[in-house]
DNA sequence: GCTATACATTTGTATATACAACTATTGTAT
DNA sequence: ATACAATAGTTGTATATACAAATGTATAGC
């Protein structure tokens, strides 16, 4: 990827900002990888973020705030999104028994199913993504990320 | 920055998924912080783009379909992003004399002026996100992400 | 028990973005 | 000259997201 290529400027970028347009670029083009290996399975890359979620629990169900505390990119409005994977028969909702405020998140069988066939379209795209990445480059790279 | 502090999760992430999720963490505060240093001059990361492409022209004007070549985050509506511009007076839109298909976009001394005002909270953004890099860093970071 | 406060989620609304259809202008081939 | 395609931008519409206000429930102090 090559950064001066990429937003057609001829003149050299300061390497702090370039550093900042540079993270920009890869993660448009990891996100954009990303919809398009899961626009098959008719869900969103944050919808596929709860699910992994949910499967995490084991059983438990987890909340709304739960939830929001745990996925990658917070949003404002985890209600809506959990409302399209209950239209779409992945997740359940029902009101938890001991503390009427909180509602308890499932993931349903359909989902854990579904999951399962995104599992494998993400890991191609994962591959694909970092084909160019030895092993200790990645643990390299996660050190520098670290720094922020 | 910990990734797994911060999406909470106590299990161990395999490194390939783990240097995905950490560049979007990495990403969003990027983004967080520079949304809150352009917010007291009331524009959007992708105006002040659009801006800074302007001035970069040095007087000659640009079209649409430059503006969204050479923007770091192409979105799919520049004509209504421009539109934002023109009302807070920072560009005006003209139609080209040689081809009245096209339409040539200037950047105001009202909006060179407000962008050098922004410039300012911008390198002190980027200061502060950098701060933890010697040079080095930086330029083996960018190494790296050339590599996607 | 009653009121105030905190909590968990939902709803309303404004703005942003993606995507497709449309308009206007120019270039090209007959 | 006319018809057809290509180009540049605009508009319509559906969906997504941010932010604030509203709803319903639980807890604490008096």
């Amino acid at each position: 990827m090559n950064v001066e290529q990429i937003i057609k400027t001829e003149k050299q970028l300061p390497l702090e900002g370039r550093t900042l347009i540079h993270i920009s670029l890869v993660q448009n083009k990891i996100n954009e990888v990303m919809i398009n290996s899961l626009k098959p399975h008719d869900v969103s890359p944050q919808q596929f973020n709860v699910l992994r979620i949910l499967r995490g629990q084991k059983g438990n169900p987890a909340n709304l705030s739960t939830l929001n505390e745990r996925m990658v990119t917070k949003m404002s409005n985890t209600t809506r999104l959990v409302d399209k994977l209950i239209t779409k028969g992945f997740v359940n909702r029902t009101v938890c028994e001991s503390n009427r405020r909180k509602i308890e998140i499932n993931i349903t069988p359909e989902g854990l199913e579904a999951l399962s066939e995104m599992d494998v379209a993400i890991k191609a795209a994962e591959k694909e993504l970092l084909k160019n990445f030895t092993n200790e480059d990645l643990v390299l790279l996660n050190n520098f990320l670290d720094k922020f």
